[in-house]
Order: C-alpha cells, then sequence, then structure tokens
DNA sequence: AACGGTTCCGAAAACGTTTACGAAAACTTC
DNA sequence: GAAGTTTTCGTAAACGTTTTCGGAACCGTT
C-alpha cells in the first residue's frame, strides 16, 4: 500500500494526494475528500522511512533509560507513570514516544552519537543525569534538541526539568529542628550522580541555616536500594552518639530501615525519625506511615512532554522547572528521644 | 555528515563506501580500512531512514505495552526486566529495541495498524494478551511477524511465550491438598485476558483431579492490585463456611491480604495460608514470607529476543514456550485452621 | 601482444515520501 | 472575448542509502 498505489487507485497523482492527506492548502476540496476516504478505506498510512527522509524528520521523540541501574526499579514504577502520560501528550501531538533502553554495559554517550548520526528521533530526554555528564557535554556540541529530567554542573546551558530535592530536605529539616532533633542524618547516592551532590549540598546548607552543628558524618553514602536502607540503619544504631532522625532518597530504602529498626526492638518515629522522597503505594505497608513527599507523576509526565516539544520547535526556549513535592508529616516524625 | 560527504572525503564513490560499511566482498582490503577508519573519525553512522528506505527494513523490534495498566504496575518492575535483558541480546544482534507504550485511551488495534502501516519495526512483540484478541486477529492477516508473551484463543497459530499458570495453580492445589485443605480459594483478574480464563480453568480441573469438590464461589474477581488483595480477604473472612487457602496473581496483592488478615487478627499460614506467582524483592518485607514462585525475568527477556529474532528470520518458526516457575514454600503455608 | 579471468570500483536506479515549480483550467473583470 | 487572477493539479527533484550492472584495471597464461 504505497502512496503511488493509492494515487492509482483515485486516478490521480501521488503529488495530490499527498498534499491532501497533509491538509496543504492548494487542493480541492472534493478530491482531498476522496483522498482521505480512500486512505482510510484501504489502510494506508504514509511509510515512516520515507516521510522522514524527505522531511529530514521523524515525528518521534527518545526517551534515554540506562536500565540496569537500581533507581529505575523504583517500587512503585517511577518511570512508568511518567511515560505513560507523556505518551498520551505526545501522541495529542502527532508525535510517537520510544524509549531507548541503555543497557548499563554500553557507553552511554557512544549510544547518544549512534541515535544522533541515524537519527532514529527529533529530539531527546535523558535521565539520571550526573553532576558531570558526558551525555550532556555531546548533546551541547550536537545538533539534537534535548531536555534532561534532573539537573548537572551545565544546568545553565541546557532544559531541565528535576525534582524539588532542595525542598525535601529543607522542609524535613526545618520541620525536625522544630520537634527538636539536633543529630540529623541523609543518605546520599554512592554514584557521581547530580542527586548525591544536591543533597549533600543542600543538607550542609540547611543544616547551617537552622543554626545546627554540621557533621559530616552524619553523610551516608548508601546503597539505593532496601538493603542499602537496612545497613545504614545499622550504621546509625552502632554510632557512640547515634542520629534520631534519618532522611530517606529513595521510598523502598525505608523498608530495609525498619526491618533493622524492629530487630533492634526500636520502632520508627520514637527512636528515629524517618522521610523519604516520594510518596507511592507501596508505602501504604508501613506502620506506622512514613513522612514522605506526593509527586504528581502524570502531571510531570505531561509537562516533560510539552516542554521537549517547546524545546524542539524552539531551541531558544529555557526550561528551567523545580518540580514540586509536597510533604505530609506522619507518626515516623516524633521528638528525639531521651538520650 | 552523510555518506556523500565522506565519499568526498575519501575521494571513492558512495557505492564504495556503502559496500566497504556493509562488508561486501567486492572492496579491496585496503580502502576498506581506510573506509572504517574515516568512518569512525568522522563519525559517520548511517542515516536509519535512508537505511531503511532502501532495505524495506528498520533493524528495529517493537515491544507494545499498553500503560495505564495495573499490571504494568508491577512492584518489582516486571516489564523493565525483561525489557532490560531483552534489549541486551537485541543489541548484540544489531538491533534496537523501540517500546511503544499505547495508551489504553487508544485503540490498540488501530495502533497497531498504524505501526504496520508505517513500517516502524520489522517485528513485533506484544504483551498482555487476551483470550480473543482483536490485535492478534489483526496481526495474523497483516505481514508482520510477531511474537506475543502470553496465550490466546489463536495460540495454536501464532508463537508465544507464557508463564506457567498451569504449573503455578496446580503445584499449590496439590501442596495445599497434601496439607489437608478443602476449601481452596483463587483469584482472578476481572478482564477478558487470557490469564484469567487460563487460572479458572486450570483452576477447576487442578480441584478435580485432587477429588475436591469444585465450588465456582471461591473463585474471586478481584481487582489486580493491593487493594484487591485486601478486599478478596474481607470477603473470605465473611464467609459462612470459608476458604483456609487463597492463590494469588500478582505479588502486591499479598500485601493487601496480609494487612486485611492483620486488621481481623488473624495471621497468614495460621488462619489462610496464602501463596503467589512471582517472587520479588518486594515481597521480603512480608512476615511470615510468602510462598511464591520465582521466575527468571533476565533469562526470559533473553529468551523473548531470540525467539522474535527467529520468528523474523524463518516465519515458519513455531514458539509455544510455557516459560517455568519454581516454588518456594514458606511458612505462608501450613494446615488449616479448626473449623 | 592478445586473451580470459579476477578484482575492484563508479554510475545509476530504486526505496516512498514531500514540495518547488510550472502549467492547465476555471473564474473574474474590463 | 481578451487579459488577468485564482484555483487546482501533474511533473520532477530531492532526502540518504543500498545494490545491480557494467566496465576499468590488473593479473597470469598463451
Amino acid at each position: 500500500m504505497n502512496i503511488k498505489d493509492l494515487a492509482q487507485h483515485l486516478g490521480i497523482s501521488i503529488g495530490t494526494v499527498s498534499r491532501a492527506l497533509n491538509d496543504k492548502p492548494d487542493v480541492n476540496a472534493k478530491t482531498r475528500e476522496r483522498v482521505l476516504n480512500a486512505a482510510v478505506e484501504l489502510g494506508y498510512s504514509a511509510n515512516a522511512s520515507g516521510r522522514s527522509l524527505r522531511r529530514g524528520t521523524t515525528q518521534t521523540i527518545a526517551f534515554m533509560l540506562e536500565t540496569g541501574q537500581s533507581e529505575l526499579r523504583s517500587g512503585d514504577n517511577f518511570f512508568m507513570r511518567v511515560i505513560d502520560a507523556m505518551q498520551a501528550e505526545l501522541d495529542d501531538e502527532g508525535y510517537d514516544l520510544i524509549i531507548l533502553p541503555c543497557h548499563s554495559k554500553n557507553d552511554p554517550t557512544e549510544f547518544l552519537k549512534r541515535v544522533i548520526a541515524r537519527g532514529t528521533a527529533d529530539a531527546i530526554v535523558v535521565t539520571a543525569t550526573m553532576k558531570n555528564d558526558p551525555r550532556i557535554e555531546f548533546l551541547l556540541k550536537s545538533r539534537l534538541p534535548f531536555l534532561t529530567l534532573g539537573r548537572s554542573r551545565l544546568e545553565d546551558q541546557h532544559p531541565w526539568i528535576d525534582l524539588d530535592f532542595e525542598g525535601y530536605v529543607e522542609q524535613t529539616i526545618r520541620k525536625l529542628v522544630e520537634l527538636g532533633h539536633k543529630r540529623i542524618a541523609i543518605t546520599v547516592p554512592p554514584t557521581r550522580s547530580n542527586i548525591a551532590s544536591l543533597l549533600r549540598e543542600t543538607y550542609e546548607r540547611a543544616i547551617g541555616e537552622t543554626g545546627l552543628h554540621f557533621d559530616p558524618a552524619l553523610i551516608f553514602e548508601c546503597e539505593v536500594s532496601e538493603s542499602g536502607g537496612n545497613q545504614v540503619t545499622h550504621q546509625i544504631l552502632g554510632m557512640p552518639n547515634r542520629a534520631t532522625a534519618l532522611l530517606l532518597n529513595y521510598e523502598p530504602m525505608a523498608f530495609g530501615v525498619y526491618s533493622a529498626l524492629q530487630e533492634a526492638g526500636l520502632s520508627p518515629g520514637k527512636d528515629l525519625s524517618v522521610a523519604t522522597l516520594r510518596r507511592s503505594k507501596l508505602l501504604r505497608f508501613l506502620n506506622p506511615p512514613v513522612t514522605a513527599f506526593e509527586i504528581d507523576l502524570k502531571e510531570l509526565g505531561r509537562t516533560i512532554a510539552r516542554e521537549v516539544l517547546w524545546v524542539l520547535r524552539d531551541n531558544t526556549h529555557k526550561t528551567r522547572i523545580v518540580w514540586p513535592a509536597t510533604m505530609t508529616v506522619t507518626e515516623s516524625f516524633g521528638p528525639p528521644a531521651e538520650g
């Protein structure tokens, strides 16, 4: 089913058929209708390769995610929800979404280079940004419009959307200080991710602003997983002058924290106040419920879609969005245990 | 960076460049090497549209998943893991994997039709099959090679890979009967999915084989979610002659079951034996651990990749794979409570 | 030096579109 | 009814690649 077949079937030229299908002005209303009807009747849809080749555009947005990373495996499918909403929004604009899973064993920059050279997508969204991200440096030099989900060292040079990690750290610390806490611990991923440095910096600043003593020993590099939460809790319990509160950055870690406390005969909110970033359905099964921040993933996905299209159409558009998260304080917060 | 630019830079014709890059026989070893070197040096990679147009093949496998479905939201990212392994395997064979998220608000058959007409992929993997699946009927009429992850009414006419739901139901029932259970309940999704009918049929057959009385009231249609598990447990506890065991089909449901039991002052394994299909990391946080079946998702992903390529290269190849799951019996199984 | 046989390469067609261009036809205006 | 204007359509080039085909260039053999 070519455009040639379709034209032959209608007895007109392929040029006219193409114009009719693409809503070009110079085609008679009658013939346009004939063409449109025949197209749906014969199930014609323009071949993607031919169209892309001629147009130089693929009507496709790529979402690059590095699989094999634990952060993808978020208990409640962070990415699935975002992708879902993105697809819906892009579809409305006539764009396809393709997800490029770049396995962690591959060099992501090489992967990107190939994607660009081959012209698989008109724009790309990259996730899991690092402070120093070679992918971003490469994309900046390339011509491909892109948007990052996460900031970087070069954040003033590229459009990005990121979660409000500062708000998370600041609000929880403020609340904990109100409750009387003096030794507040935080976990950071043991990676070069931008999240890690952002958490560190914000933590130090927020602690300073409250007038508390900043103790680097309260920053725990730990695996972003349930067992990571477990380990860090054991470490805290073994400290001489132990922390009375703990900030997590990945919700499944809370399970590890809770189970470690339980083993020790301690309880969250009494012996250790616990907070985590994203409220997910999973967390319902923690008792007591954990203080967490709600994020509207559906709207986030829609926004990413809209913004990447904006960047695509106007490469001067500067997206700088800190995506809000709203705190819900629960019984996992309480005054610090006596000394 | 065209092939034309590359050829010009080398002072040879584009035909030779193409032949060199594609390992065709009739090109001098020296010039081939020159071409290859220049290609990596200048970062040339053949444009996808041009190549696809000429070749009639896209070197791309599509993985269609319908988002917005609760089953995708599996606690431990069933699909993410499968996709991860698929991508790695396909990459080795020079194929790209693209994921087509078809939002549930769209008509999946229309979606497919467009994908095929536009020629976005050389083959497609469809998931979440239904007993009567219009997508499969459509694909059978089309020329596009495909593989389903899940069986259907037409399972003898198309290649498929599916989980061993029969094994799951049969083995758990046999074990429960050994323990003395007489009233064994099962949950099935309230959809027209093939899984639902497969579970029903196997349940009835397996119950019959053990000589137990088959009671249709022990089949519970319920939401495939935590709250679904919660609701069904409440229903069971309210029954006059209540079930003493429950088979789930989606691991997060176990959380709902456990919490419902806890509210009622009952405990899993003592008052209600509980089993579920897929052991995931999530389940570690259930106490007592739940009897579950392990599935090797990495190998499953690899196998899907290999099989879909096989089907692509030889359309007579008949994939019929029931993917094994191995049971681990835990304290969530026990003899039935006294009556 | 003529000849058959390789080896290598360039020219050109083809894949399915879109679009610039020009021309035919229809319609207006005097 | 001629001239100008508008509407509508066909022709052909172009996008970047692969591949067929034919022919140079080279080799060795007579």
